[in-house]
DNA sequence: GGCAATTAAATTGTGCACAATATATTTTCC
DNA sequence: GGAAAATATATTGTGCACAATTTAATTGCC
């Protein structure tokens, strides 16, 4: 007897989506407090330790994130010493992000985490490859 | 030239998830600003359009979430006369939920909340529905 | 019966998210 | 060159999330 209501909790494809979401983030938690990072600050991290340097703005389109999250965030990864924060002197209006030694140092830190995540969800490659495609296909088509 | 670094963002699997999450989230809100609701408002009403009279902790077991979220949350679903808490007699430990009448009336305004969600992603049903299954797959993993 | 262990909520504190607004700088365009 | 529009960041305020702790009630077990 399956329940066919639309308003049903099991009927919504974005609940476990949310869910999901929370949870993966809790399987991160400790690899990343080994670290002193949350996630949200790892992903910061994951676009410096690809290019340094970028603005505040560059940061946000990346990650989907506004002003009012990023500035406090990148606050605190300063104040922890991994990056450091500072106008262009070109443009002043743009704040750039510099990874400092020990930002840089973390990248190497943090080379083992993504087989550790791989292992926690235990889920064969190519299925992990068609949910990511999946995933990003929305995700594109929702940005335009 | 693609990039094959696991620790580059492109690779990641929880980046798509924690981005479109919060997109889709971005997409109910319009949605559920009519009805003055957020979207983990919304998905205790649903739980308690499903059954009424539930305790705090059946509630948290269902969506994933703690006393530490859920408490003030229902507290705010109470102050805009959705819902009533009330201790339960027979075990006063026990915070139990109810509609109140404002709260039954949600139900009707919200029925035509999926169809309008499904607009918006517009993809097809069954790719939907695969995703959901991968997506509920992996929850149900992690959660042994 | 009585004490320890368990269970259910609430509280405290930190860190996102995000809307709305403010401030400052730069560009555009006449 | 100067006003208006656009851009980049910061600030304020509300509402989650979640770890850790506290408080209170109930259950288990001798």
């Amino acid at each position: 007897m399956e329940n066919t209501d639309p308003l049903h909790l099991s009927q919504q494809i974005c609940f476990p989506l949310y869910a999901l979401s929370r949870e993966i983030t809790g399987l991160y938690r400790p690899l990343l407090e080994e670290l002193d990072m949350t996630y949200p600050q790892y992903l910061v991290m994951m676009v410096l330790w690809e290019q340094d340097g970028p603005g505040v703005c560059d940061i946000g389109k990346k990650l989907f994130l506004d002003s009012g999250t990023l500035t406090p965030l990148l606050k605190r990864l300063e104040a922890k010493g991994f990056i450091i924060r500072k106008r262009n002197t070109v443009d002043e209006r743009v704040v750039q992000l510099f990874l400092t030694d020990s930002g840089k140092a973390l990248h190497h830190k943090a080379s083992s985490i993504p087989a550790k995540m791989l292992e926690k969800i235990d889920l064969k490659i190519d299925e992990l490859q068609e949910l990511k495609n999946s995933l990003n296909k929305i995700l594109n088509s929702i940005q335009q």
